[in-house]
RNA sequence: GCCUCUGUAGCUCAGUUGGUAGAGCAGAGGACUGAAAAUCCUCGUGUCGUUGGUUCGAUUCCGACCGGAGGCA
């Protein structure tokens, strides 16, 4: 039997920090964080970075953990993830894994592996440059006749995962296809009690990203990324492509309408929730917390450790 | 007060040489295996400002009225 961790997700500003925060408290826990974004040092404001304050005394493992010019990845989320449970486990402590990024989350859960990428290759550039030049069809055929699987399951226009398709084939000699049977059939790395905090009505969730936009702007947000620009962090990297970055970045070497600024990046933000929730919504194993009108967090915490009794942590 | 322009989907607007209308954005749903806060897919009926008139038929033409913008006094 795998070992058993916490997990707490949910759309952002739903809490998850908080909440984790308390239940390390209370299990002897540590937080491993499963945030795209906050492993970028120098991201603080934007990404909603736990304070040193609100971590509580907590130790929080996978913040601050590459530069925003590097190119991060699932992989290797994965390969320093597992590492940080397998330390917190090793101590007898129980690993709280807390964070929005669903994709990271499943991949470190499942114990799925990664095809090999070779990073120094101009491969995936190449097949971009193909894609730009002959057209996603063309490329979906070509994809078609090694592996008419994923092809199938493809649209023309998903330039992404076309050239990842024909990556994993070019470098590798096996179809993603063929890959992903193979690890799908991995047994489970973890087994995670997955707690999913959420709010009953939309519209609440709304006004509490509005609200953390607004507190971020008066933390200096237009400061912490025109800090980044000075640096030289390239606007085109995949830090600055994090919501709250790229619309500051461009209003600072545009426009300059700040507001302007603000008023995108809680759309942005909304959008970036209800994508969240389509994700968190297919694992029906998952118990839901909802937030209902007026918040009150001694009732989640309290139906919250009944769940960890359940299961056992 | 007079003149001109304008009033169409939550927003910005297109359009119908008269046969009841369509884009972008917003919104909703979905996908997601080395960029994932990324990326991709699907979904468009609304008193066409109100009210009369002309017409087989008006959102489209004409009149009046009510909003809005501008101009002249």
């Amino acid at each position: 039997m795998p070992p058993k961790i916490l997990v707490i997700t949910g759309p952002t500003a739903s809490g998850k920090t908080a909440l984790a925060v308390e239940l390390a408290k209370r299990r002897n826990g540590e937080v491993v964080s499963a945030d795209s974004m906050q492993i970028y040092r120098r991201m603080d404001i934007g990404t909603a970075k736990p304070t040193v304050e609100e971590m509580g005394g907590i130790p929080h493992h996978m913040i601050d953990v590459a530069d925003p010019e590097e190119d991060f990845s699932v992989a290797r989320y994965v390969d320093m993830a597992a590492a940080c449970v397998e330390d917190v486990l090793s101590r007898g402590r129980l690993p709280i894994l807390a964070g929005g990024t669903g994709l990271y989350i499943d991949s470190l859960l499942s114990g799925r592996t990664f095809a090999a990428f070779d990073e120094a290759s101009p491969l995936r550039a190449d097949l971009e440059e193909r894609y730009h030049k002959e057209g996603g069809e063309a490329l979906l055929a070509e994809l078609a006749r090694v592996d008419p699987e994923s092809a199938a399951r493809l649209h023309p226009n998903d330039a992404k995962r076309i050239v990842r398709a024909l990556e994993v084939f070019l470098t590798t000699g096996k179809t993603i296809t063929e890959h992903n049977n193979e690890t799908r059939a991995l047994p489970l790395r973890y087994d995670a009690l997955t707690l999913t905090l959420d709010f009953e009505r939309r519209e609440d969730m709304w006004d509490r990203i509005d609200r953390r936009v607004d507190r971020m702007m008066e933390a200096g947000l237009a400061e912490e990324v025109r800090a980044l620009l000075d640096s030289g962090v390239p606007a085109r990297c995949t830090a600055m492509q994090a919501i709250g970055y790229k619309e500051m970045a461009a209003a600072i070497r545009g426009d300059g309408d700040i507001q302007a600024a603000a008023d995108e990046i809680k759309l942005r933000s909304r959008q970036y929730a209800k994508r969240q929730r389509t994700w968190f919504r297919r694992n029906l194993e998952a118990k839901k917390l909802f937030w209902g009108p007026v918040p009150v967090f001694a009732d989640v915490l309290q139906r919250s450790t009944a769940y960890l009794e359940e299961f056992g942590i």
